[in-house]
RNA sequence: GGGCCGGUAGCUCAGGUGGGAGAGCGCCCGCCUUGCACGCGGGAGGUCGGGGGUUCAAGUCCCCCCCGGUCCA
């Protein structure tokens, strides 16, 4: 193994041009140059950038670049092929695109399926998020980039190049093409992994800056093990935009790439220009900034500071405005291509990525306080790459309009913020202090950053410190909080058992009228619930749809098939209600309900009909989040970047009738998989991941394309009516619409008709004045309810009258006992004459109850005179004492509960007895 | 998909340890004022998100569900 991966190191190139293999003095890896004198792999923080102020070849712009790129090695017997998007539409396992293999992972790298071009070149806009922190201050980090790469795989052995190929490659681009110095390329030996394969790699430094990776993948890593691969693929990265700045020489990335921009903002914000030299001075050592350890930062922009005459808060405060428009400028251009590329903000999947961006610029905006517009910034950046990616001015209003969406729920998000810290925060009376976890909770709960915190109290006059590593604490917190997802143990099981069988012939694709199928068994399990078939005419549960439903018959044996699912190559049906047994071997013949198919049939081609009226009427951020096809609904998540209106709803479910009226054909037929993508674009895998090198394309002429795996009907007429019955958010950013379809539809209109129709029975009107009746009826028992309770409080009080003018006489005391039946008061009605008479006379003990079985429900209440000489607990216990028994409890000037049934003479008896004994005592 | 926060009057929200549903704004009526704003007095407005449980008693405690927000995959 370490023969083999020295070998990789050991490049002919190398020896040709006499490049030696020295030790970073730093890092201590190994490195190649052409200078004997070089002792360090010049790479950050090893290294410094000695081309910032020095260009090498400013005249190349950015499009130039790439275009020299892609045809040098085109020239090289390389097929260019376009871009993909930045979302990873095509995987599971990422959401964004972080590097140019990632287009190719892991059906291509896995040798499922053939690359659309070997070896191919492409110059693949990528996004990370995993140092947007570091973006505007380092000089050098971008959330997006494009990679420009070219890959050759190699499956099972070398048939296309590898390493001196890769590595020739290189360095004729960088010397021959962009006229850079062979003196100033140092390869240096590393190791890369990433999107779950592994290999040694050569990084490109020219001047102190990294501008390729050349990657030797030939290791999958599963579960941080590294195991050998059978496939060699050169995996290369040129970062476009790095080269770019190298050969201008700018003082930062940003500079070079937006400089003009950059101009437009600092005028708008009126921010003071910086003298070119001192962006200089600050870049070349930017390189070494690290969030993590902000005392390099510190003590070079101190030293700095002190070099151009400034205070370092001073300093930094000229700094932060750059700062903040690097950052924005580059957070715009990442928004141009996440939501130009169709990502729709919400709180949770991708969605939740672009959010993140947008909310990271709009808290930038908001606490410089800058005259900044996000639509607007973006909308710049769309027109800036108009020749590179005119495909975006398409989109520019669609963007725009999510940003508005966007910006109005962040103002709205910041204002209830205030409130929260505010009443948290202010209101705790003594309290002006925030602690680490407050900060936690108003970040992780409310979303409200820190920073906002800070200035929120800021101007309460409250003074708080955030501590440097908030937001790495923070994610260390969440890491211990992640669950594992388990694999469900026993479908592993059943795949270990099925691993032997040949691939289920299927029969349902060619033959979808049939209705019966003779086949043999071929593997009984779970004692007979799980048959298994040489061949089958059942459709699996998958794509959303429900499976085939029917019986097994043989000899002496006869099942329900209830569930059908495809394991791998191999069908397995799910059986119940078996008479007689199956055994291995034996013919059974397969019968399908025939009803149930076809309505899934149905709901399925009607699900493709109306996303395509949902991609017409709003646009092309409408993709399929997820769906499910039954015998009697159907059910199709849409993104979508607000709610859909009810006008919205009705016009899609007119669309899609119109088109099942036109009686549109549905073409079903299979295409290279790469042909497919580049005719029709990612718009194929609306259905979800598929892993196949053929693809099965279902096409409703000329409204939508799907890959689909799916039984559809022939044509869109078949479909019969479609009714959207439910819609609803499933999260920010997602509908799901819910329909009924053909024999379903009518008897949900038919069930509906016949409500409507004994309602107006009911109600004795015409059905077109239901509505109006409704309405009437409402008002009018609202307007009796009140008069109800208005009723009841004038008999409350006159109760309350009636009961005091009897009342028990007492010294200067009245006392109140009345048995009730229950029937006129509640509980709660006496508990309002009870206090209402407390309220009112003050010398008054009113005792009153419902005479209930086993027990009597009542309530006590002492006047406020009273309270002196005896309590509400006195009475309870004084009850007890008489072993009457009592549950309940209250107060002192109350007690509720329930007592052993009992006449109200007893009551007064012992209430006067009590009472007595009290005075006397007191 | 997971963690956290929340759902009480039209709106914004209070409601220690279970015990009589509240405030501010808005609304209606009256007073004051030439008029408006303000001010003063009075009033209407609530299935406390839904369901179950514990309890004599649940806005409050427990469980389930729904809805919204938020952070992170």
């Amino acid at each position: 193994m370490e023969g083999s991966k020295r070998g990789l190191y050991e490049i002919e190139l190398f020896k040709e041009e006499g490049f030696i293999r020295k030790k970073c003095i730093k890092c201590g890896r190994y490195f190649w140059t052409l200078d004997p004198e070089q002792d360090v792999c010049t790479d950050q923080p090893c290294g410094e950038y000695t081309f910032i102020g020095h260009p090498l070849n400013p005249s190349l712009s950015l499009s130039h670049i790439r275009e020299k790129f892609l045809q040098f090695f085109e020239r090289h017997g390389h097929v260019r092929v376009k871009r993909y998007p930045v979302v990873a539409r095509w995987r599971e396992d990422v959401y964004l695109v972080g590097a140019s293999i990632y287009d190719f992972q892991p059906w291509v790298t896995e040798g499922i399926v053939p690359p659309p071009a070997n070896p191919l070149t492409i110059s693949q806009p990528c996004i990370r998020l995993t140092d947007i922190e570091k973006v505007g201050r380092t000089g050098r980090h971008l959330t997006t980039f494009e990679m420009m790469a070219h890959h050759a795989f190699n499956f099972g052995k070398i048939s296309t190049y590898w390493n001196n190929e890769t590595v020739r490659y290189s360095y004729e681009f960088f010397t021959r093409e962009l006229g850079i110095p062979r003196e100033e390329i140092t390869y240096i030996e590393d190791w890369w992994s990433g999107g779950g394969n592994a290999g040694e790699d050569f990084e490109v430094i020219i001047k102190g800056l990294e501008v390729a990776t050349l990657v030797f993948m030939h290791y999958k890593v599963i579960d941080n093990k590294i195991h050998p691969m059978r496939n060699y693929i050169v995996d290369t990265g040129y970062g476009l935009e790095r080269i770019f700045w190298l050969l201008t020489g700018a003082p930062t990335v940003y500079d070079a790439l937006f400089g003009d921009l950059v101009e437009v903002l600092r005028k708008k914000a009126g921010v003071e220009k910086l003298e070119k030299k001192m962006l200089e001075d600050i870049s070349k050592y930017a390189g070494k900034f690290d969030i993590d350890i902000p005392e390099i930062e510190r003590e070079v922009k101190t030293k700095l500071a002190s070099k151009y005459g400034y205070e370092l808060e001073e300093f930094e405060n000229l700094l932060r405005p750059y700062e903040v428009i690097y950052r924005l400028l580059d957070h715009a251009r990442a928004l141009m291509f996440m939501l130009g590329d169709g990502i729709v903000p919400s709180n949770s999947g991708e969605g939740y990525l672009a959010r993140l961006v947008i909310r990271r610029c709009l808290k930038d905006i908001l606490l410089l306080d800058l005259p900044f517009d996000l639509v607007h910034i973006v909308d710049l950046q769309i027109e800036k790459w108009r020749r590179d990616f005119p495909e975006y001015l398409e989109v520019r209003d669609v963007v725009a309009e999510i940003l508005s969406i966007e910006a109005e729920k962040f103002k709205r998000l910041i204002e209830r913020g205030k409130l929260v810290v505010k009443r948290k925060v202010l209101g705790r009376r003594g309290k002006r202090a925030v602690s680490y976890d407050d900060l936690v909770e108003l970040y992780d709960s409310h979303g409200i950053p820190p920073e906002i915190v800070r200035e929120t109290l800021s101007r309460e006059g409250v003074v708080i410190d955030i501590p440097e590593d908030f937001y790495s604490r923070l994610a260390k917190r969440h890491e211990t909080a992640i669950t594992v997802p388990r694999e469900e143990k026993w479908l592993e099981n059943l795949k270990e058992k099925l691993k032997e069988l040949p691939p289920t012939e299927t029969t349902y694709y060619e033959l979808p009228e049939e209705t019966e199928l003779k086949a043999k068994i071929l593997k009984v399990l779970d004692g007979g619930r799980i048959v298994v078939l040489d061949k089958t005419i059942f459709y699996p549960e998958g794509g959303g749809a429900e499976s085939d439903r029917g019986l097994l018959r043989g000899e002496n044996f006869e099942a329900r098939v209830v569930d059908v699912k495809k394991i791998n190559n191999v069908i397995i049906h799910i059986c119940e209600n078996q008479r007689g047994k199956p055994y291995e071997g034996s013919e059974v013949t397969c019968v399908i309900d025939q009803a149930r198919r076809r309505a899934i049939m149905r709901a399925h081609t009607a699900t493709h009909v109306v996303l395509g009226a949902a991609r017409k009427l709003l646009g092309k951020h409408v993709w399929q989040a997820g769906a499910h096809k039954s015998e009697d609904r159907g059910r199709l998540d849409i993104t979508f970047y607000r709610r859909l209106s009810e006008k919205d709803i009705l016009e899609i479910e007119r669309e899609t009738n119109r088109v099942v009226l036109e009686n549109r054909e549905v073409n079903i037929y299979y295409m290279d998989r790469n042909k497919a993508e580049q005719k029709y674009g990612f718009v194929l895998y609306q259905g979800g991941v598929v892993s196949e090198k053929v693809l099965r394309i279902v096409e409703v002429d000329g409204w939508d394309v799907e890959a689909c795996g799916g039984l559809h009907c022939t044509r869109t007429g078949e479909i019969g009516l479609v009714k959207i019955v439910r819609s609803e958010r499933i999260q920010d950013g997602v509908e799901r619409l819910e329909f009924v379809v053909g024999e379903a539809a009518v008897k949900y209109i038919q069930d509906m008709d016949i409500k409507l129709r004994n309602l107006s029975r009911i109600l004795s009107v015409d059905t077109e004045k239901l509505d109006a009746k409704v309405q009437e009826l409402v008002s009018e028992i609202k307007a009796l309810r009140e008069k109800v309770s208005e009723l009841k409080g004038e008999l409350v009080a006159m109760e309350v009258e009636s009961l005091v003018n009897q009342a028990e006489k007492l010294g200067p005391f009245r006392i109140i006992v009345k048995q009730y039946n229950g029937d006129r008061y509640s509980l709660e009605d006496l508990r309002e004459i009870a206090f209402k008479i407390r309220d009112q006379y003050g010398n008054t003990i009113a005792f009153l109850y419902n005479d209930k079985l086993p027990m009597a429900e009542f309530i006590v209440a002492l006047g406020e005179e009273v309270l002196s000489s005896i309590t509400a607990d006195i009475i309870r216990e004084k009850l007890t004492e008489r072993s009457i028994r009592v549950v309940g409890g209250g107060r002192r000037h109350f007690l509720q509960g329930r007592l052993a049934p009992m006449a109200p003479k007893k009551i007064v008896e012992i209430l006067i007895a009590v009472l007595r004994n009290c005075l006397e005592k007191g």
